[in-house]
RNA sequence: GGUGAUGUAGCUCAGAUGGUCAGAGCGGCGGACUCAUAACCCGCAGGUCGGUGGUUCAAUUCCACCCAUCACCA
């Protein structure tokens, strides 16, 4: 059925190495493990390989904060993740690390290509330094007031209660995260490349990759904003590869990190005789390269690494592959609600399998966000999986072991209904190459009930009890047991380990893609023991307490937002409503729904934007009493600050309604 | 604020160049069965397809605007 065998190299992002697994990214892992192996069944040569990110700033700091060298700091994280990646049944070709001979090998020999062709160059810049950690602080190194709006320990880069970005320098009582101590401005040179050399080879190849068009709208915003040259150095101290002919530069993380995955199959190569660096890293070649990443890191991946490999004469990747993010009943992953689940939590708690299929019948081709949702995930898996898929081959395997010594009949008595089954190895192999897997799901499902409507409309247990339908009885169950088989095949990839106990039990080998067409008949099959055993709500509620208690383990993770139901009087205090006078009143232009308004708040005035231009004509609002909330942070817009917010009701549009204070209020009277 | 995405039955999701496109699974209700890990089989769900306008003979499906949620803004 396949075509002629392809040779596919396939990554998943590497992850960092300063913090445990989690169930965000066993997303992309059990992702692309089903692909591959799917791939591999299809009977094609694909190779699996990832690495740890071993380099940067982050990983430098907690090392020292720990008190051990960065090398076995990232050791330690990638044998733990090995074991997880392991116990998800994540079964990678090879398993490296950034921090390696090959990688530095090969990031070196880009680098040189690149220069040797003019795309390098090096500008001074000034930067933080923390004098008595005698190192260069990273943007998120170094925090401080914010300049625009002056809430307290923000990031050097932006704001988080504004949304400003600044640099590092714009801050109020900037400290170092590392020392304590005020960091000073000291200047350096950084090397950097010219991305913008490369527009016109960039859309070629996003052209030929076949991206994904949420991807491709992405992109397009990128480049109408014009590609911005990437700084690739770092001053050392810095736990990462220096830069050939400097003393004391080192080539920035994500410069080195992609070209982890090269390395990696470097590493490999050196032990397989069957791949060759070349065939799949040098331009020319019929082999194919993917990557599945997060949408988060598209940047990095469909400019910069396609970029820098043609630069520097390596070859592009074939495609790259984005997923969403994801939540847990809906939310971002919370460590306060227990849904910030850790892979290893979930293995000390409940079966693979069911999230790889959980995950699998809800992932399609597109980054849009999926949501694990725990009620859901227990009524699916035992619906799906339990109550459905494995049901088939338990209720026909008692008939056969007992009745028939445990063979299997020599003929199916229904072979429309099985080729059916088997027509739907393309369909379905189709929607597993597309990574359509919520589609493949369903469409195996919808057989599986097929299966167990067959058994039920020929009651084997009813004939069993008439001597001359026995002959009947045996080829029903054949037939169940074949359906069952065909099915099993098509979840292999999602079902590794189920796969191998069914296989253990129909007495077969390894299986490929295509023996699901073929029935087996007139063969010996084993005892049957169950392949998988319900969910119970239990476990689940059990990993989400363990997952609560857990101390907060990862520091590059996402911010954590909680619900806040009531707020105390103080809360509320803290919010400074004062009367404002509107001084001036004017459209903005470029702005739609905006009125830039002039408030006289008695001792002060603010310049505030409100979005309330299709309610109420500017001159009307002049001289007018507002209620305004002088202490908001500043925010930046687009067409200046907003230094606070002018409080009014409605839903919005036309319908917005200013509150105004009766007689007698004057500006800047406090609102209490 | 800009850009992009999403918003369909209690839950998770399908769906169409605009006219059998109002669907599936789960849950729930009723029935049947007892081979099977309380699994399986049959029947029942009347959800203004986020809201408001517009285009059209006809819109959930096209357009505009609005609302909500999410992401990105290097």
């Amino acid at each position: 059925m396949s075509d002629k065998q392809r040779k596919i190299l396939v990554t998943s992002a590497l992850p960092y190495a300063n913090g445990s697994i989690h169930m965000g990214h066993l997303v992309e892992y059990l992702q692309t493990d089903i692909w591959v192996r799917f791939q591999k069944m299809r009977g094609h040569l694909c190779t699996y390989v990832c690495a740890s990110d071993a380099h940067g700033t982050p990983i430098m700091i907690k090392a020292r904060e720990q008190g051990v060298t960065p090398e076995a700091l990232t050791e330690a994280f990638s044998e733990e993740f090995k074991r997880d990646f392991a116990d998800f049944g994540v079964d990678f070709d090879n398993y490296h690390t950034t921090h390696s001979s090959e990688n530095e090998a090969l990031t070196v020999e880009m680098y040189e290509a690149l220069r040797a062709r003019g795309d390098i160059y090096t500008k001074t810049i000034e930067q933080a330094y923390d004098e008595k950690e005698g190192m260069f602080l990273p943007d998120r190194f170094v925090r401080g007031t914010c300049p625009v709006c002056k809430s307290e320990d923000q990031y050097g880069d932006s704001c988080e209660v504004c949304g400003s970005t600044y640099s590092p320098s714009d801050l109020i009582d900037p400290v170092s995260v590392v020392s304590g101590t005020t960091p000073v401005k000291r200047e350096s040179e950084h090397y950097f490349f010219r991305l913008g050399n490369y527009e016109t080879m960039l859309r070629d190849w996003m052209r030929d990759a076949g991206l994904d068009k949420n991807m491709l709208a992405k992109l397009e915003e990128w480049f109408e904003a014009g590609l911005q040259d990437w700084d690739i150095s770092r001053d050392a101290p810095y736990f990462g590869f220096a830069i050939p002919g400097t003393k004391d530069k080192f080539f920035y993380v994500w410069l080195d990190a992609p070209v982890g995955y090269p390395a990696s199959f470097k590493n490999l190569c050196e032990r397989r005789d069957d791949l060759d660096f070349d065939d799949y890293w040098r331009p020319g070649n019929d082999t194919e390269v993917f990557h599945f990443i997060g949408k988060d890191i598209m940047y990095f991946h469909t400019l910069f690494w396609p970029a820098v490999l043609h630069g520097s004469g390596f070859r592009t990747p074939t495609s790259v592959f984005a997923h969403g993010f994801l939540t847990v009943n809906g939310k971002k992953m919370s460590k306060s609600r227990g849904t910030f689940i850790k892979a290893r939590t979930y293995l000390d708690n409940l079966e693979p399998s069911y999230l790889r299929y959980y995950y699998a019948a809800k992932l399609g081709p597109t980054i849009e966000d999926i949501d694990l949702n725990l009620e859901d995930f227990v009524a699916r898996v035992n619906s799906d999986l339990v109550g459905k898929l494995v049901n088939i081959a338990s209720r026909c395997a008692g008939f056969i072991n007992k009745r028939f010594e445990g063979r299997l009949a020599d003929t199916l008595p229904d072979e429309s209904l099985f080729k059916e089954v088997a027509d739907a190895a393309e369909p379905v192999a189709s929607f597993m190459e597309n990574r359509e897997y919520s589609k493949a799901m369903r469409q195996i499902m919808l057989l599986a009930d097929a299966a167990n409507r067959y058994i039920d409309e020929h009651k084997p247990w009813v004939m069993i009890k008439d001597e001359d339908r026995q002959a009947e009885v045996h080829g029903v169950c054949t037939q169940g047991i074949n359906l069952f088989r065909s099915l099993m095949i098509y979840l292999s990839p999602v079902l590794p380990a189920v796969s191998d106990k069914a296989r253990a039990f129909l007495n077969e080998p390894a299986w490929q893609w295509s023996d699901a067409t073929k029935p087996l008949l007139f063969t010996s099959i084993n005892k049957f023991e169950p392949l998988l055993t319900r969910v119970e709500s239990k476990q689940v509620e059990k990993m989400v307490e363990e997952s609560k208690e857990a101390p907060a383990p990862v520091e590059d993770g996402e911010p954590v937002a909680d619900d806040e139901p009531t707020i105390s009087i103080d809360d509320f205090m803290k919010v400074d409503l004062r009367i404002a006078r509107i001084e001036k009143a004017e459209p903005v232009e470029g702005a739609d729904k905006l009125l830039q308004l002039t408030l006289d708040v008695g001792d002060f005035k603010r310049q505030v934007f409100a979005g309330i231009k299709a309610a109420y004509a500017p001159d009307d609002l002049i001289g007018r009493h507002v209620i305004v909330v002088a202490n908001l942070a500043p925010r930046k817009m687009r067409f200046g600050v907003s230094e606070g917010m002018v409080l009014a009701a409605g839903p919005g549009g036309k319908d917005i309604f200013l509150l105004s204070a009766d007689d007698g209020a004057v500006p800047g009277m406090r609102v209490k």
